[in-house]
DNA sequence: CGTTCTATTGACTCGATTCAAACTAAGTGG
DNA sequence: CCACTTAGTTTGAATCGAGTCAATAGAACG
């Protein structure tokens, strides 16, 4: 792999929101970045660590999540390739949650010294970054929303909506389908719910004609209808350029 | 009011994470800041606004909130003295959210570019207020728990016990009592629940003997009864000194 | 001093969980 | 290559937590 290359997603995804200078770009390529690979379901980073590097998704799907009574599970959020989902401990040395891997995931390893030390020489670096973790707290908001006032069906829906638009963010987004490789346990623990109503809201939104969704391949069969549904607005992932995702979507029906 | 005194609170929260320098308190006692006070339940900052300025709790509690539906409202978290709850605006010029008074509240006013301009002269106030915003979504990432996996009595026993310690952390914790200007109705819509419901849970605390919660006074009868029936732990706030809270609180019974 | 919030109570309903079980797909080892 | 295991999906029935609707009583406010 060339030198730099593992970067492009997270350069795209910075471009996503801010302008990033050809300086900050060489800054952010020239990063030492140790590439490593994950199984599914492994945890890489654990509650409670105290890490001297953060992680940049290369590829696959990261979760954030919590264990509550030794045994609940809730997904707290979830990234994809471009995105470092502990940038927190840039500042926060302790982590209060783990990360683990959703699929097979790829990431990099970029130490904290490396990039205080990039910050230091590029404050656009530093204020993107913040940006980051910024739109990131967004997310987070947006999932207490969900949580606290919409029902299943919507819940799931609106995590669909929101990670194909990431994706699409990214330049990851195939035509109107997603391969994420999540169980349906892992879709019942990001929204608060059991596996077996997860089940059932899947089979609802397979039977409104919005999604089809076999094995661990979703088809958004009507984006509309699923936004509709979600009660999605993507202002709250502070975006530029929705609209182009949007149209990518909108083409079927 | 002398000078500075309005940056009281705002530093001790500084000094709860962070070591800050006697240069950086002098910067930030001389930014200029506007006073103003709100009646119960005025909007503060809307959502979709751009604002140019940030605010500063200085007395009384705010809420962020966002409503769907028109109708479904759910307050996303509780800013009390010395909390800038729209930092996130020097970023992400767009609120996502609105911010409420809960109850009478005297808030500060400090321009963008007043706070840019500080940030510029004292990089360890811009750590710790990037900092601060990331223990801002730290509080987000554990109220995505509670709303997913946690029961209602366990729900609004959580904000009980976050808001406690969070008082306590700027000495605002007078015994063991808080004096919380909300309504049923805000706890409901803080937890994702109905406000008849609430009362439900409510009296239940009661009943247990963990609180006297009459009109908008809540007093803790029982603190480790009520962190255990919350499943609390106040790791998400990143908090030094905890333990000396704690004990503030741990006297009755 | 009446109007408007806010808290409370009861009865009914509904979304979601629990428990149990069957079924499918995907390995793994003999 | 097949028996065996294991993970994941699907179905049904009973139950429970929480919401809805309705009504009352008390507190706060102009």
């Amino acid at each position: 792999m060339p030198s730099g290359l593992p970067f492009n997603r997270l350069i795209t995804r910075l471009r996503c929101v801010t302008d990033i200078s050809g300086k900050t770009e060489r800054l952010i390529t020239q990063l030492p970045i140790s590439v490593r690979n994950y199984a599914s379901s492994k945890v890489i980073v654990e509650q409670g660590a105290k890490p001297s590097n953060c992680c940049l998704v290369l590829d696959g799907f990261v979760a954030r999540e919590k264990t509550v009574n030794d045994s609940d599970r809730q997904i707290i959020s979830f990234y994809v390739a471009g995105d470092i989902p502990d940038a927190n401990t840039l500042h926060l040395s302790k982590m209060d949650h783990s990360l683990t891997s959703i699929g097979p995931v790829v990431v990099g390893f970029i130490q904290h010294e490396s990039l205080h030390a990039a910050l230091l020489q590029s404050s656009e670096l530093l204020h993107a970054l913040w940006r980051e973790t910024l739109i990131d707290a967004a997310v987070l908001r947006q999932w207490v929303v969900n949580l606290g006032q919409r029902e299943g069906i919507a819940r799931v829906a609106h995590v669909l909506c929101e990670l194909t638009m990431r994706l699409g963010a990214v330049g990851l987004l195939r035509d109107d389908s997603l391969s994420i490789p999540w169980t349906q346990a892992d879709v019942a623990d990001a929204t608060g719910m059991t596996a077996i109503h997860a089940n059932r809201v899947i089979q609802d939104l397979r039977s409104r004609g919005i999604v089809q969704w076999e094995a661990k391949h979703v088809e958004i069969v009507h984006w509309e209808r699923l936004v509709e549904v979600a009660g999605f607005s993507a202002d709250y992932l502070h975006l530029k350029r929705v609209s182009s995702i949007f149209q990518q979507l909108v083409h079927l029906h």
